[in-house]
DNA sequence: TCTGGGGTCCTAGGACCC
DNA sequence: TCTGGGGTCCTAGGACCC
């Protein structure tokens, strides 16, 4: 009955749902504290009870009716619908015209998370985790076309009586097309298309519902007259890829329902990082400093509880109006130390010390997650790791650039590789005069952290 | 429009190697 | 010393996603 399949290879016969939990913070809220239910409510990030600050990070339907929208300034969300205890003791507010305000709670929605990915696995032959609130099932073995929606609602069913929360369901041949159909009849919806439809089921649509077209893409395919996906389907491949690379004709492809992309599980995460925003743009060096050390440790502690070494450490600075800068310094190696974090992102930080910010981020990429391996390999064949070999390597990666240049003129890996980060604290503004291009890094032999190259 | 936080992928230019 | 081409790695920025 099913066709033959290698596992992980996408034939036409592919049968993919996404299941997209309606709202999820707010339902988790809700599911927590059953009076907000049918209410206004705004769950928002970078928010504290009786606060303005932050973005809202989900709204019910009832808070979207007053206008309320997903990323938008809390200070604005209260503009459209206050609080209801301020309404309360405000003649001028109307009760009814009110909502209900919550800050995220990240540990409790992962938590009921857990449990709806439960029953996708149960329910799946491969799925696919892409956020919290939304995954990928491929169900080619699991289910037929014929019974797929009774499928489908099944599973809506399960989430809903088992978790408490509603989920929106797609079911198409590729996963591009069953994301787009989970969002055609939210909240609560269910819509499959059938294989052989999927370009008709686009064609309408405008182009911003076509998977990887956003804001800016779409602005730019108006200005050439593609309005809905069905004339980005119907557009000229060459002229697509002429003004948007590879990912003209991919969003083409998607349009017409052509997506080779099998559901595969998600593998390790490619970088971590932490950011975090000021109140107000700030110019002050210390408190830019102290946040940075902040995010850097928080880093640090994670890539560390995920097993993840870094080669990569990278910051991230906002300045007004809203300029990203990212700056980043590559190791010679994976490397698992948080001291280190703290003095590269510092280090890093000291190019902004005159700017105004208003937010700074730290990253750590290209992760190393073999890390349990490390100990068989060092010493194996009795040189691994030796001053040539690292020295070497180093050279080509061009590593030097991980030598520290502070006014102590310290070289961070050397200072690293002898005390394991405990040592000083380490100077924390970055001076000029940075002549010291040819300090030479000298790898310890045997040293395990940078043992692996 | 005055913007939260955590990610992914792509592109372009420069350095360096052969 | 100049010139050419291909490949890789690194940094920075942009667009996008949830």
């Amino acid at each position: 009955m099913d066709a033959a399949r290698l596992p992980g290879t996408s034939g036409p016969e592919q049968i993919v749902a996404h299941v997209d939990m309606d709202c999820f913070y707010a339902a988790c809220e809700q599911r927590r504290e059953p009076a907000l239910r049918g209410e206004p409510l705004v769950v928002g990030m970078g928010y504290e009870n009786g606060a303005t600050h932050g973005a809202v990070a989900t709204a019910s339907y009832e808070a979207r009716a007053y206008g309320v929208e997903s990323a938008m300034a809390i200070s604005e969300a209260l503009e459209r619908l206050p609080r209801k205890v301020e309404a309360v003791e405000d003649p001028d507010l109307d009760v009814e015209d009110a909502g209900y305000y919550r800050p995220v709670d990240m540990d409790f929605y992962e938590s009921v998370a857990a449990t709806v990915r439960e029953i996708l696995h149960a329910e799946a032959d491969v799925v696919r985790e892409v956020s919290i609130d939304e995954a990928y099932l491929d169900v080619t073995e699991h289910v037929a076309w014929e019974t797929v929606e009774s499928w489908a609602q099944d599973l809506k069913n399960s989430i809903e009586s088992e978790v408490g929360v509603a989920a929106s369901v797609g079911v198409a041949p590729t996963m591009s097309a069953a994301k787009v159909a989970s969002d055609r009849d939210k909240p609560d919806g269910l819509v499959v298309v059938e294989p052989g439809t999927v370009r008709e089921f686009f064609s309408d649509l405008p182009v911003e519902d076509v998977h990887g077209v956003g804001p800016v893409t779409a602005r730019k395919l108006d200005s050439l007259d593609i309005e809905t996906a069905g004339d980005l389907a119907a557009a000229d491949p060459e002229l697509l890829a002429e003004r948007f690379g590879e990912r003209g004709r991919e969003i083409r492809r998607y349009a017409r329902g052509e997506d080779e992309r099998s559901v595969t599980p998600k593998g390790d995460p490619k970088s971590l990082s932490r950011e975090s925003a000021f109140t107000d743009a700030t110019t002050d060096s210390e408190v830019k400093c102290r946040q940075v050390r902040t995010l850097a440790d928080a880093v640090a502690d994670r890539a560390q509880r995920k097993g993840a070494r870094y080669q990569t450490i990278g910051i991230k600075v906002v300045t007004p109006p809203f300029d990203v800068n990212t700056r980043a310094r590559s190791l010679p190696g994976p490397v698992e130390e948080p001291d280190l974090v703290r003095r590269v992102a510092l280090d890093l930080l000291g190019e902004f010390d005159d700017d105004p910010v208003r937010k700074v981020g730290v990253r750590v990429s290209n992760l190393d997650f073999s890390a349990g391996e490390q100990a068989n390999l060092d010493g194996f064949g009795g040189d691994a790791g030796t001053e040539e070999t690292a020295r070497s390597t180093t050279a080509t990666n061009g590593a030097e650039t991980a030598e520290r240049r502070d006014g102590e003129g310290q070289v961070g890996l050397g200072t690293f590789a002898e005390n394991g980060g405990g040592g000083e604290p380490a100077g924390e503004t970055a001076n000029e005069g940075s002549d010291s291009r040819d300090t030479h890094i000298t790898l310890p032999s045997g040293q395990t952290t940078l043992a692996d190259f």
